[in-house]
DNA sequence: CAGTGAGCGAGCTTCCGCTTGACTT
């Protein structure tokens, strides 16, 4: 029996660990909380001072017994989870669910898995500080209130089953902020003019110089060019300057999953799983961290490695200290645990990512690169304006060997690396001047990385939550992440060669997204009914503010509840208010009048999301209604569109002696024939398709379904063998069956079939959680 | 998985932050 338990976060630190304090020594992982609110009531007692009420979370339970029967054996219990506020209030759990006696109870903290760190943390245990889980207890309760308050009040104002949080809610205004943003952007456009010299004859490499002005109108571009006709050309100034680069800090989670989306193209909830893997595998360090620091021994480890490869001048240690708003710094940098190993066997996605970690922190501990930025300026003898060409030459690399972080916007123009050597007073030959007409480009819509990027800057979400809350607000339909086509734009090229100016239109495409954030009715319906009843709640400083009360609490010098009952007063006065006094909030919009009744048509978001509804809803007559299109938006959706919702279902004729009709569902437009359904290709029309092409889906869904079976019964057609995305399956009318392994599912009989679904092990399992649809 | 939207009334939905697997049709 060991005489000491130690208790950590993740099991892969406890292995870690275990190695290091000998068999004297348990070391056991709690897998994050263990216990939590109930999910199905507020659970905090707001008569009797906010008090939580807590309770095992289910999937804890077994743990949590497993760890009580150690506890009591042990002489003496370790709790070692993360130094922040989370991590003192899993240690506090712990105590309380365990059952644990003071004296028998110790709390360490280290910051680095190395054993001499827990070896020094093992010699400086300390109590549990009550404050810190005070200021946690805080947050959880105010998230709670928030969120179990505001939600049932959207599902009686807005619709059923929506969502409202702290950090949810202020997310979903971002991406609704900046779709206006966009939408209120005035493009205009202006004439760049660019020039190419020639500097030693022809042959030689040419200049490339920009005008140092834009000219907004064309007859402004032309008069230039004319200027430029029989016009000299001379260098004025060539200027050289000797500028630095400095390699980026090494990743936190949230800039893993920028690069990731920039370089690798991965979603952050991929990066995430990816980065789980390799930290599993213990190739690299833990990967929800919003800490730049490197351990010491990653420092040495990181120059040992620069100078083997690469030689002693590119070495350059370098302490990043994090400034982002809120960190907690319970960890280190996301680094690779041996700078040694420079790539890995594993997938594609963990080599791509391991090599992209690698790297990031092999060039945060190199040598600045050194560059020379060269200017040329050269003056036009008939005009005032001047040409001016710059270049940079990289005179030594440094870390730039390695790595260079990516980009957000593309905007960046394009530098000449090396200019042709010229002299001050030097003449000039124009082989080409082109004024081109370009466009003004408005911010750009959020990717999931970009959104997550700021959301970390204003102090929102951590670094365990950001890909959950991206996944959130794409589950409830406030945000749809979607590729859209660009659009084409004409623009005038004036073109001077030779003394002689030409013009011609040419067309650009412009506007195509990939993998962006758009809201939908539904996000921006929500998001306006937020900002006119709580905008406090979705102020992008609310997180802020009640991060300086939580820091008080954790210095003792607020009592927790106190705060909560400050906050919640005037809250819960609202929410109530605004349960009485406030009426539907549909985003109802009158689109006009139907030609044929007269009726009005209005577009609103009913139970089942947007709508049109025909007619008045106080009139004597029933309204009819009609789900919109998943491509159709309630802003943009005109009056002829919304007729034409009403024209289904339509009938398509006979098939086979059964009529078929054409309508459009939650899963989009579908044939039905026989009361069975069949969906609809992307680029049919449903309000165009013919009876010709139904047909032709109907019949290629049998032939897919004949494909997909194995074995049918004639004693019960809703019974059969079929072959899946996962391998062959029972299914008895909705249900799924797995088929016992080592069974030839074609050999399957009507008895056996019938004695699998029969037996209560194989019973299918109630649905996910998560899984609501 | 698909057709709904009145009104009645049952019962359900929901937060953020810590951690991993089990499981999917």
């Amino acid at each position: 029996m060991s005489k000491n338990l130690v208790i950590v976060e993740s099991p892969a630190k406890a292995k870690t660990i275990e190695g290091f304090l000998g068999k004297d020594y348990i070391v056991k992982s709690s897998f994050g909380h263990v216990r939590d609110l109930s999910k199905n009531q507020l659970s905090v007692d707001i008569e009797n001072g906010f008090e939580p009420q807590y309770e095992i979370t289910a999937d804890k339970k077994k743990l949590v017994a497993e760890l009580k029967k150690l506890a009591k054996d042990a002489e003496m219990v370790w709790l070692a989870s993360d130094e922040d506020r989370e991590g003192e209030a899993i240690s506090w759990h712990l105590f309380t669910a365990l059952g644990l006696k003071e004296d028998k109870t110790k709390r360490i903290v280290f910051h680095e898995i190395t054993k001499s760190a827990i070896t020094s943390a093992i010699e400086n245990p300390r109590k549990i500080d009550i404050n810190l889980v005070s200021a946690q207890q805080a947050r959880r309760v105010l998230d709670r209130l928030v969120g179990y308050e505001l939600s049932p009040l959207l599902w009686r104002k807005v619709k059923p089953s929506l969502s409202a949080g702290r950090v949810q809610s202020v997310t979903v205004r971002l991406v609704v902020e900046r779709e206006e943003e966009i939408k209120e952007f005035e493009v205009t456009s202006a004439y760049r003019v660019t020039a190419i010299f020639s500097v030693n004859g022809k042959s030689g490499p040419g200049l490339k110089a920009e005008l140092s002005e834009r000219f907004p109108k064309e007859e402004e571009a032309l008069a230039f060019l004319k200027s430029c006709i029989n016009a000299d050309f001379t260098v004025s100034a060539v200027e050289k300057k000797p500028t630095k680069k400095t390699p980026a800090a090494p990743f936190t989670t949230s800039t893993l999953q920028q690069e990731a989306s920039r370089k690798l193209g991965f979603s952050v909830g991929n990066t995430m799983r990816v980065a789980q893997h390799l930290y599993e595998s213990g190739k690299i360090t833990y990967m929800r961290t919003d800490s730049v620091n490197l351990s010491g021994l990653a420092l040495k480890l990181a120059k040992d490695e620069i100078t083997s490869s690469y030689g002693s001048k590119y070495v350059k240690t370098r302490n990043y200290t994090t400034k982002s708003k809120g960190a907690q710094e319970a960890h280190e940098a996301i680094r690779p645990t041996e700078m040694s190993v420079s790539s890995i066997t594993g997938t594609s996605e963990e080599k791509r990512l391991y090599d992209l970690i690698w790297k990031r922190t092999l060039a945060s501990q190199m040598a600045d690169a050194e560059l020379e930025k060269t200017t040329i300026t050269i003056d036009i003898s008939k005009s005032e304006y001047k040409f001016v060409a710059s270049g940079e030459v990289i005179v030594f690399d440094g870390f730039l060997k390695v790595y260079l972080e990516g980009n957000d916007d593309d905007t960046s123009e394009e530098n000449a690396d090396l200019l042709p050597p010229v002299k001050n007073g030097q003449q000039l030959n124009p082989v080409e001047i082109v004024a081109q007409q370009r466009f003004t480009r408005g911010p750009a819509r959020y990717t999931e990385a970009s959104l997550v990027k700021k959301l970390e800057e204003l102090g929102i979400g951590r670094p365990s939550t950001y890909a959950p809350t991206i996944s959130t607000i794409l589950k409830r339909e406030y945000v749809v992440k979607e590729d859209r086509p660009g659009q084409t734009r004409s623009f005038r090229v004036y073109n001077l060669v030779d003394d002689k100016i030409t013009d011609k239109t040419e067309t650009e495409t412009y506007g195509y997204e990939k993998s962006k954030l758009f809201p939908t009715d539904i996000g921006i319906l929500v998001n306006k009914f937020l900002f006119q009843y709580f905008e406090s709640i979705i102020d992008y400083n609310f997180t802020a503010n009640v991060e300086k009360e939580f820091d008080e609490i954790a210095e003792g010098r607020q009592q927790w509840n106190t705060m909560i009952r400050e906050f919640y007063g005037p809250f819960h006065k609202k929410i109530e208010d605004t349960n009485e006094n406030s009426a539907k909030f549909s985003g109802e919009k009158l689109l006009g009048i139907d030609p044929v009744s007269g009726k009005n048509l209005f577009v609103k978001v009913g139970r089942f999301g947007p709508m049109v509804q025909l007619g008045d809803t106080d009139s004597e007559e029933k309204p009819k209604f009609a789900g919109l299109n998943k491509t159709q938006t309630m802003e943009t959706l005109t009056l002829a569109d919304a007729l034409e919702l009403f024209s289904f279902p339509r009938s398509l004729g006979l098939f086979e002696e059964k009529e078929m009709t054409v309508a459009i569902g939650r899963f989009g437009p579908y044939v039905k024939h026989d009361a069975k359904f069949y969906s609809l290709a992307k680029t049919d029309d449903p309000a165009t398709v013919d009876a010709e092409r139904a047909i032709e889906v109907i019949i290629t869904k049998r032939e897919k379904e004949q494909q997909g079976t194995i074995v049918e019964f004639q004693q019960e057609p809703e019974l059969k063998v079929l072959n899946g995305r996962y391998g062959p399956y029972i299914k008895f009318k909705k249900d799924n069956f797995k088929i016992p392994k080592g069974t030839d599912p074609a050999k399957l009989t009507f008895e056996d079939c019938q004695r699998i679904i029969g037996n209560p092990e194989n019973a299918p399992k109630k649905a996910f959680k998560g899984k609501r649809k």
